[in-house]
DNA sequence: GCCAACGTTGGC
DNA sequence: GCCAACGTTGGC
């Protein structure tokens, strides 16, 4: 199992919504970055654990716990020429970006990027990392272990 | 394949 | 709004 660290703008899907959504579960839209892409299509699996991270926003930080819910699929917001995410490249028999079902499991308290930089052994946690603008990154085992305590 | 220009991200 | 960092684009 891996662990993972996944922004979204509250402004355009916060944990909150994503709690009030039918099974408290989002389609990932909007993902253009082919790194990010890439973990989504090779390396996540059902039942990876997610860190629910606040980005471009008064107090940016984790904001919740969630679990990957589906294997990675067709973004259709892609396809959609009203969608700020359309791609016009981008043809249905060979979409370009995937999206997977995020469900959120719990709320916590945020911890901020202060709090979380003064960790010393979170030091290496890629989203503290200067000049980190991947929206998708992997958490490493025993950072995921200091961060949820669990 | 190089690399400058440009656009985007995202904290502050 | 500023600006550093980074990814993408496109001319050559």
């Amino acid at each position: 199992m891996n662990h993972w660290l996944m922004k979204s703008e509250p402004g355009d899907c916060s944990v909150d919504d994503a709690l009030a959504a039918p099974n408290s579960t989002v389609p990932w839209v909007g993902v253009r970055n082919y790194q990010a892409r890439n973990f989504m299509r090779d390396t996540m699996r059902v039942g990876d654990g997610v860190l629910f991270y606040h980005s471009s926003c008064a107090l940016p930080g984790i904001v919740g716990i969630a679990r990957i819910a589906s294997t990675s699929r067709a973004d259709p917001t892609q396809f959609d020429p009203a969608s700020p995410y359309y791609d016009l490249a981008s043809k249905p028999e060979a979409p370009r970006w995937l999206l997977v079902d995020v469900q959120v499991l719990h709320k916590v308290e945020t911890i901020t990027l202060p709090m979380l930089r003064a960790r010393p052994e979170l030091a290496d946690l890629l989203v503290l990392k200067k000049g980190n603008r991947l929206s998708i990154t992997p958490v490493a085992l025993t950072h995921w272990q200091a961060i949820t305590g669990v």
